[in-house]
DNA sequence: GTGAAAGCGCTAACAG
DNA sequence: CTGTTAGCGCTTTCAC
């Protein structure tokens, strides 16, 4: 491979000409300038990225860390981030931290250690020294989904407490009394906001909340798939559920069939978050549905821009996405008054 | 960040001493090996990747680089390797070909530029020149899914022929005998073999391929809409479709259930490919599966081991996947025989 | 066993 | 305007 050395000798200059000519970085005469490029083409020059960055202390690479890479309304953002990087010249290093803050945590060292120029993040860590320790990264950084209490940082998120209350008050507006809440991690912000907005929303229409319907998931099918099945077999189960996302509403859907339950004739179903192919499932779940490409496109420019600013210190900004219902089919009235 | 030079100078020897001691590289006392560490844990040392890779001339980085990120298909096998390669201090680095050549090329030489350890490529180029180029690349690499005529090189591809014949087999039996195929993109290895697969079975059964219902589609949901649509349009219609992969299979499924087709009853589906969260999918879609985990696990493998190998001729191994016939309710004798 | 020294390829003062 | 020089942090001969 040629190095900024070959272009040097061949253009007749010095290496610290080449550098200032093809940065464009430095006065350099027009004459000059022509010659290092010939010279550079010639040769099939390419700078070597290991050495300008160990230069510079800061690589062209972005860090994407989420709770499940292989959830596919991640893999729609990825494909939309990925493309809006690369023209910008950066690559994406992409990791899973298995909802795990201690792996979270390890992937950021590693990130950070490999000089990445920014980071994506869904934060799965909640704990005071968690934060504490993001808070110490220089590096820039972007929170996606869920906001950090006390971590000043860029975030994009969703109102998460109106998503859940438009689900609420629809499934109430059937006439649903008992209806259960299959919540995402307990503690995580966005999964506790969802809690929140149904909570509320159900003491506002005058309904008790029978907070043995509340259960826990983990965003994830098979937890959720498992608490469905609870719920449905018990003695008064409730006549609708709302998940906490999507994965964990097709893990609900699932032990439905299986029980051999209807929706929605015999249980409702609705979700927050887009369905993957969700226009093919029977019935179409009822659900908020959050614009992925909206989401892309503000982290990529909320990052692009923490980076060109070159960590001199920014306002945080936090981008907050409206929730849209889109009813499908799988709400009815109850079966059971 | 603290250096290889602090470290030599808490512990009192040069910086050559620490880098052998902490790589365990050449002759150190037991003495000297001990203080080494000691320092390195008191100033929190971690040698910078940048540097050592300037000086190796490689990174710990994994380019991976895929026709269709946001494939869900895609999102399991990228799961689980990145799983495998952070194991072994590795880093994915994740890109979207389009499957455009052009694009997986240029992709491929930024790729090489960084110095990548190594590359797991979906290739969806075919040209001569393409294959030569991806034959002059350096860089240790496997292909996954599809397999090139005259690359030399690992892959891990199913037995296309077969899975789109066991398919083929399996609706001829219900006795269908205007079978439509939905393939993947013109010259694609697999498309092509898939179907190859189709049309010799259907030869081998004795029944005429109507050439107009074997339609190009490219692996993707919208034109698979499409082409489904112009196919039940006609008046000849198919009674059976048979769709080169999942997300086809699905935008398929869209189509008939968009003109008020019933499937099994109206139209028989079928597909190569698991579908993400098929199980929930009315139908259930008959298809063959690949196993996921094991094509990363073989993956991650090949690749580590040309690692390994650091570059010593190796000859090319080629893992052939047996697919699984699975049996959904997405198949029904012909309603129009 | 240990240290001195020579780079890997590049950028960025600083002279001239 | 252009060249010289000093590193970025590390690995790796080669002497001692």
């Amino acid at each position: 491979m040629a190095t900024i050395r070959d272009v040097a000798r061949l253009a007749g200059v010095s290496i610290s000409t080449v550098s200032l000519a093809l940065n464009g970085t430095g006065p350099v005469s027009a004459d000059t300038q022509k010659k290092v490029w010939d010279a550079a083409n010639a040769v099939g020059y390419s700078p070597n990225p290991l050495a300008q960055s160990l230069k510079i202390g800061r690589t062209r690479l972005i860090g994407m860390v989420v709770g499940d890479i292989s959830n596919p309304f991640f893999g729609r953002m990825l494909k939309a981030v990925e493309r809006a990087m690369l023209e910008h010249g950066h690559l994406l290093v992409v990791s899973d931290s298995g909802v795990d803050p201690e792996r979270e945590r390890a992937i950021l060292e590693t990130l950070v250690a490999q000089r990445v120029a920014g980071i994506i993040l869904t934060p799965v860590g909640t704990s005071k020294e968690h934060i504490e320790f993001l808070q110490s990264l220089e590096t820039p950084m972007v929170l996606v989904d869920h906001k950090l209490e006390g971590l000043e940082a860029d975030t994009i998120t969703s109102d998460n407490v109106l998503a859940s209350a438009m689900l609420t008050e629809h499934v109430i507006r059937f006439g649903h009394r008992r209806i259960a809440h299959i919540a995402g991690n307990a503690g995580l912000w966005t999964a506790e906001r969802r809690k929140d907005g149904f909570r509320s929303t159900m003491a506002a229409a005058g309904l008790d909340v029978d907070e043995s319907l509340i259960v826990d998931g983990d965003f994830d099918g098979e937890r959720a798939y498992a608490e469905t099945m609870r719920l449905l077999t018990r003695a008064d189960r409730p006549t609708a559920i709302i998940a906490a996302n999507n994965v964990m509403a097709l893990g609900a859907l699932q032990a439905m069939i299986d029980l051999g339950f209807r929706c929605p004739e015999d249980v409702s179903l609705l979700t927050v978050d887009d369905v993957p192919w969700g226009n093919v499932i029977q019935p179409r779940i009822t659900m908020v549905a959050q614009d992925v490409d909206e989401i892309a496109r503000v982290t990529s420019d909320f990052l692009l821009d923490r980076i060109r600013a070159g960590g001199a210190p920014m306002p945080a900004r936090n981008h907050v996405l409206i929730p849209r219902l889109v009813i499908g089919q799988s709400c009815a009235p109850p079966s059971v008054p």
